[in-house]
DNA sequence: GCCGTTTTCGGCCCGACTGTTTTCAGTCG
């Protein structure tokens, strides 16, 4: 099993076992070994091998010997045990952003309700208000919860999307003869999600008879990929040497076979320069018959990342382990905005702590400075209910960079929202718009805000927004990313991350960036040192 | 189930909100 298979079981057994009513800190002792395997680098058979499993956070003798037995058997006798005791839909319910496990327990046992659309049907015929312990209010609430969440799952998440689509294509890749496996569609476009119902392709090219044979028998003995979370489908392309058929693909999968015709008339071969994140803008075809496509930002352009944590607030590496981490990456600079103090769930700094941090920043310089990296201090600070900032002006001034977020008290009506974080963009402290809507991707839906006001705020006082590369909240979306441009608004693109791995996030707000038609220039991250500081002021 | 010990048990990031069981459990960030 692979470090990302492992670390879903892991999360499998939590899941269950929290709905059983075990205990809390046991369930925790599930998911933060599935953390801790997201965050490695290195896969757990290698750390198995040199018997370095147990060194792990979190690691102690059980999670080691589940995930040996993982690794060794594909399974392990608590996940045998216990993997049918509870639905697969009542674990989907529970998962639901507000209902939770409890409650998911509650209604299956008393309903026998065992599936997310069953519940929405029992709320619908009030059966739910009969229930010990629940409400003609709780009733209307679920089912709100359960239609937003319906809402935000119409379409799949890129974050789980792509995944499926990888493992379908490294396994098509170990097939014998095969030359060549991409991607295609709409993942390719770069878009956030995707429709799960639609054919997803993953192109295999093959140019022998024996290896066209080995995918079509490839295809025959794993039916599973068609037809499971998603459709995803193999399609065998012709070889050519070249990436026309790859983007043929593309095209016909998510734009439909009129769209392909219609590049190939108009712009007969030259629409291979058209980069494919920019087939979904409605005039393409005129901007690249006129020359005028944006030269589009690509990774390398990146000389910094301006928004990560570390352990002194709720990040897994030290300042100097994200400092190496960034050098290994060849950055020139990387800030660290560890929370604010009211964010006590996260560890969020005291004024006290952001002194004694900057001392440490300060202390560490010199050396990454020799090395060719500067560290910039931070913080990342909550804008709170009235728009005023989680730390006193005296700090933030001795601060090279604050990025301005809202994690608390996010239903308020749009009008409040809006008010709020205008506010904070017009303080003079404020560099950066930490991402500005709130949402997560597939559970919770931004909040109430007029993002052309807050557009505008941002343009008016010369601050930047975030996009936050983060594949969970990947926020904010293309759109308002090209009505910020417009505005003349500078975007960061920033990982948020918590460890040294997810330093290395930056493709999911990359795709964003190149959807909006973003170019290195409006990227304060893709500026050199020099010309960052001077914005920064 | 993990962890760190005053080394084998007792604590485990915590404060706010919500509905209702009206005194606290469930959920969230």
């Amino acid at each position: 099993m692979t470090n990302y298979e492992i670390a879903r079981r892991f999360e499998a057994i939590a899941d269950i076992l929290e709905i059983q009513g075990e205990n809390v800190f046991k369930v925790r002792a599930y998911r933060v070994a599935a953390e801790t395997i997201d965050d490695l680098e290195d896969d757990l058979a290698t750390i198995h091998e040199r018997g370095k499993l147990r060194e792990l956070p979190g690691f102690g003798e059980a999670i080691a010997s589940k995930t040996a037995d993982f690794l060794a058997t594909g399974t392990t006798a608590i996940w045998e045990r216990i993997k049918d005791s509870v639905p697969v839909g009542v674990v989907k319910m529970a998962s639901v952003p507000g209902v939770g496990p409890r409650t998911a327990k509650a209604l299956w046992e008393a309903l026998e309700v065992t599936s997310v659309e069953a519940l929405e049907a029992a709320c619908r015929e009030q059966r739910v208000r009969a229930v010990a312990g629940f409400g003609a209010a709780k009733e209307t609430k679920l089912l709100e919860k359960i239609e937003a969440w319906k809402r935000l799952n119409e379409k799949m998440p890129r974050r789980w999307a792509l995944p499926l689509a990888e493992k379908l294509a490294t396994e098509l890749r170990k097939v014998e003869g095969v030359e060549r496996v991409e991607i295609a569609g709409e993942l390719r476009l770069g878009r956030e999600s995707i429709n799960p119902r639609r054919n997803h392709i993953v192109l295999a090219e093959a140019s022998t008879p024996s290896a066209q044979a080995a995918i079509a028998e490839f295809k025959l003995k794993n039916p599973q990929w068609m037809e499971t979370e998603m459709r995803l489908q193999v399609a065998e392309g012709e070889h050519h040497g070249s990436n026309i058929t790859a983007k043929v693909f593309t095209l016909r999968c998510a734009g439909g076979n009129e769209l392909v015709e219609q590049f190939m008339k108009e712009l007969n071969w030259e629409w291979e320069a058209v980069p494919e994140e920019l087939y979904d803008w409605p005039d393409v075809i005129e901007l690249a018959k006129a020359g005028k496509l944006p030269k589009l930002i690509t990774e390398a352009d990146f000389k910094g990342q301006l928004h990560e944590h570390t352990t002194w607030s709720d990040g897994t590496a030290s300042v100097r382990e994200m400092a190496e981490a960034a050098l290994e990456r060849g950055y020139a600079y990387l800030a660290i905005t560890d929370h604010s103090p009211l964010l006590a769930i996260a560890n969020g700094l005291s004024r006290e702590r952001v002194l004694a941090q900057l001392e440490e920043i300060e202390s560490l310089r010199p050396e990454f400075a020799a090395r060719g990296l500067a560290i910039l201090s931070g913080l990342e600070v909550d804008i709170l209910k009235d728009g005023t900032l989680d730390m006193d002006d005296e700090v933030l001034e001795k601060l090279d960079i604050v990025v301005a977020s809202v994690h608390m008290r996010y239903k308020e009506d749009e009008a409040a929202m809006t008010a709020r974080i205008c506010a904070a963009l017009a303080s003079p402290h404020v560099d950066i718009l930490g991402h500005p809507t709130g949402r997560i991707m597939g559970q919770r839906e931004g909040y109430a805000l007029d993002i052309d006001a807050v557009i505008q705020a941002a343009a008016k006082y010369g601050k930047a927004l975030e996009i936050n590369a983060s594949p969970e909240r990947m926020d904010l979306c293309d759109e308002h990313v090209k009505k910020a441009k417009a505005a003349g608004v500078k975007i960061a693109i920033n990982c948020d991350a918590h460890s040294t791995k997810s330093l290395g996030n930056l493709s999911w707000g990359l795709c964003i960036a190149r959807r909006a038609g973003l170019e290195a220039s409006d990227v304060l991250n893709c500026w050199d040192l020099a010309t960052l500081r001077g914005w920064l002021g």
